[in-house]
DNA sequence: ACATTAAGTGATT
DNA sequence: AATCACTTAATGT
């Protein structure tokens, strides 16, 4: 019998990994669910699984003692969590929160099963260090903006990679949820907001955002 | 109609 | 660019 789960992975992840492989997923992964906007890891929860993404999207953000937040990333189908790799390696606990973008689904892979498939399938090995790649360079694509960039070219990129992301150009948010992603104020956002759509780049309305192009 | 939440504004640091 | 204090506008009940 094929599942949704089967046909899930195997159609997300058949391209990248060696068809024994999919089916060790297939038998050892379980398959989750997410809502929108849930929370699926705290900082200091104790990682047991390695994620990864089949379908839907997840924001990674960090956030400091006061419960401040800075957006560091986001996660596709077929990508997993950089972060959950590294912690896991020494089963730690988590560094950052994910929360989903919109509905998603992930299949979760016990953390022993790491070692194991590294040994035995080349296709995974690749996988993992493509992963760290991949997550570094989108790190460094953060630190640039952040340390590089004014606020208001951060938040035009903000704007853009969350349409890009989620493959429309009306983004859902509100000025409130911009300025805590890139740890700003809301004030400064709206005004920021403000200044774009007097430039013609963009249509504010109530929380909704319209960008003109990507 | 009223309360709540989102967004706008002017002044100050 | 951030913060405060306040206003106005939109939305839910």
């Amino acid at each position: 019998m094929t599942s949704i789960k089967n046909e899930l992975i195997s159609n997300e992840l058949g391209y990248i990994f060696e068809e024994e492989l999919v089916n060790d997923l297939i038998k050892i992964g379980k398959l989750k669910s997410i809502r929108a906007d849930e929370t699926i890891i705290q900082i200091g929860e104790k990682i047991q699984f390695l994620p990864i993404i089949l379908d839907g999207s997840i924001k990674v953000v960090r956030e400091n003692e006061r419960g401040e937040e800075l957006l560091l990333y986001y996660i596709e189908s077929g990508d997993t969590c950089a972060m959950t790799l590294q912690c896991c390696m020494k089963s730690a606990l988590s560094e950052v929160k994910a929360i989903a973008m919109e509905p998603s689904e992930i299949v979760m892979i016990p953390l022993e099963m790491m070692e194991v498939w590294m040994a035995k399938y080349s296709s995974w090995r690749s996988y993992i260090l493509q992963s760290y790649h991949v997550r570094i360079q989108e790190l460094i694509e953060t630190i640039d903006a952040i340390a590089f960039m004014r606020l208001d070219e951060r938040l035009l990129k903000y704007l853009k990679d969350h349409a890009k992301l989620l493959g429309t150009l009306e983004v859902i948010v509100t000025h409130q949820q911009i300025a805590e992603d890139l740890h700003s104020s809301r004030v400064v956002i709206s005004r920021l907001l403000k200044q774009l759509e007097t430039k013609g780049q963009i249509i504010i309305n109530r929380n909704k955002i319209i960008l003109k192009s990507i």
